[in-house]
DNA sequence: TATATTATGTCAATATAACTTACCAATAAA
DNA sequence: TTTATTGGTAAGTTATATTGACATAATATA
């Protein structure tokens, strides 16, 4: 039985902690324009995957996010009351309802994404192209379970 | 200007979503095992940097978590009443307060460890030796801004 | 048609993890 | 001796999420 070094524990624990701090650093650069508008990572989340998934349900959002319909709910509000998404009806089953980004929203999910985009950017281009694919083979794996 | 594919913003949106959902689902895992100590992914990282750096001190952790004084000390204290961590005063300078895990914080430690376990080893396996090489190397640029 | 399920929204209470601001004591370094 | 570092604490607040219950409308199914 030939023991990998890169299965080793100490490697894993290693990849764990990086994850952690690859996440944490991410999600922290667009802070401050976030702030601007008294939003958090929740909102940027939300906005995010509204940017990505134009139309997206409720429900969509739900399956994504994995939190629950009250903590959505009081994201999608705020988003709300400051007009930057705008919500309709489904033409085909009208329970369901799609979010989309208005000019507003679209604008600043624009700037949350050029802070998020310098350190990714940053961290592909000093890597070639083959590292890259890697990189999201191994990504979508972890996630895959 | 060549514009390579993978640093199309498509491509960097998607990279920052899958990074969220591998972050979340990873330190999802040992949630039960948690549970059953009334503790929280707060004490869980708590736990794994101690295991990692044995005798990491208290600014020690500060600065890997990135979160206040305040927020640590009710982790410790948590950690300390159950009766999983020890505080050694530093023999140098006396000011340092180093931790360490415990016999039984040892085991909680390994419990949550090979729950997190699980799911990365699997993503490795089924990668080769490279793929992963390249997978630290992007997520360590990342980091590293 | 009657019933079940789905999609969404809401109320109320609670939990977790973090924050800000401020202050204090001991120790070490300049 | 002055200043900086390390650690602890108090009081109040915020952000994000939870559980459980209940309600309405629309669609799917028996």
């Amino acid at each position: 039985m030939k023991e990998l070094l890169y299965l080793k524990d100490e490697q894993i624990k290693d990849l764990i902690e990086q994850l952690f701090y690859a996440y944490r650093e991410t999600f922290a650069d667009p802070k401050k324009i976030l702030k601007k508008h008294s939003f958090g990572i929740a909102h940027q989340k939300v906005i995010h995957l509204i940017e990505r998934y134009e139309g997206i349900t409720v429900s969509g959002l739900l399956r994504k996010l994995k939190i629950t319909k009250q903590s959505l709910n009081r994201v999608l509000k705020d988003l709300n009351k400051n007009k930057k998404i705008i919500m309709k009806k489904g033409e085909v089953d009208s329970r369901h309802k799609h979010i989309l980004l208005n000019e507003s929203g679209k604008k600043l999910s624009n700037e949350i994404f050029i802070e998020q985009k310098k350190r990714i950017y940053h961290a592909l281009k000093n890597s070639n192209s083959e590292a890259v694919i890697k990189f999201k083979e191994v990504l979508e794996k972890i996630i895959n379970g």
